[in-house]
DNA sequence: CATTTCACCTGGTGGC
DNA sequence: TGCCACCAGGTGAAAT
């Protein structure tokens, strides 16, 4: 999401909306087509990052004329409204032109005033798009914590007396937001902590170890792009190179990289979870 | 409340 | 080749 995030600032920021069109699903969208429609018309795109798994475009006002070329229009202006994407499993948003081809399973298109042109495009529609007034509420930002900056005295609190198994309260949004199963497991990994290991009976060392390690994982995947496990990709459409660091997501039954035993995997919480059994205790 | 389970979707893969 | 079971970057409502 980060990696999404940058690369569609990069691309966006400043441009203006001129037209939006949105496909006949209705299970994609938070709010309805038309008044995501109305809301995003005009508007200039003040800014694109990330916020937990979400991805918010935070809005100016209608009617900035300004485009993506010719600089930071709206820099300084105050954001108005957002448009906030969550991609789900399969979710992608991309930049490209109103010519390029339409992919199978593009819900929405947001057409620009520099040319180009957002989608959202998601098979199995589990993403959500919202429209947000931003008048006197405060702006979108749930309860949990950014795993990238929480600090060890609020990350141990998190956990405290907490009875559910570890790896299911990383993947808690309340608790911690966007922390998605590839980095819950490969920061259990790299903690030496088993993900059925209730959270409430983590040390704080334990814990400590699982905070820096979290951090520097996801550090290390936004480095490179995210972890392209089988059909994820950034806004330009370029895969990421994190999944070939991967130690134990989608390792069932191949070597630990640093013991040699065999991967195992489970269930918790339904999810699939990756763990070495010699490495991880 | 806290925690667990399951439905929501489509598509890819691997076994038979 | 087809058919089927199972798996997948995530939530959020319902059940326990």
């Amino acid at each position: 999401m980060e990696t999404i995030a940058r690369g569609v600032n990069e691309r966006v920021r400043g441009d203006v909306v001129v037209g939006t069109w949105f496909g006949a699903h209705r299970e994609p969208f938070k709010t309805p087509h038309a008044e995501q429609a109305k809301g995003l018309a005009g508007r200039v795109v003040l800014a694109v990052h990330r916020t937990g798994k979400h991805i918010v475009c935070e809005l100016g006002p209608a009617g900035m004329g300004g485009a993506a070329s010719t600089g930071r229009s709206g820099a300084g202006t105050m954001p108005e409204a957002q448009w906030i994407v969550h991609l789900g499993m399969t979710g992608r948003l991309l930049v490209t032109t109103p010519e390029a081809p339409v992919a199978a399973h593009t819900h929405a298109r947001v057409e620009l005033k520099s040319g180009r042109e957002l989608r959202f495009v998601d098979p199995r529609r589990f993403g959500r798009l919202e429209f947000r007034e931003l008048s006197a509420a405060a702006g979108f930002g749930g309860p949990g914590l950014d795993p990238l900056t929480v600090e060890a005295e609020d990350f141990a609190k998190l956990f405290k007396g907490r009875k559910l198994v570890i790896k299911a309260a990383l993947l808690n949004q309340t608790l911690l937001a966007g922390v998605g199963n590839i980095y819950a497991d490969e920061s259990l990994f790299r903690a030496g902590i088993r993900p059925g290991r209730r959270a409430g009976r983590l040390t704080r060392a334990e814990l400590e170890r699982l905070r820096t390690a979290l951090k520097s994982v996801l550090e290390h995947a936004i480095r490179l792009g995210g972890s392209s496990v089988s059909d994820y990709v950034d806004a330009n459409g370029v895969k990421g190179f994190f999944q070939l660091e991967h130690c134990v997501y989608m390792r069932t039954g191949q070597p630990c990289r640093v013991c040699e035993k065999p991967i195992q995997r489970i269930l918790v919480g339904g999810r699939g979870t990756h763990f070495c059994t010699n490495c991880q205790r």
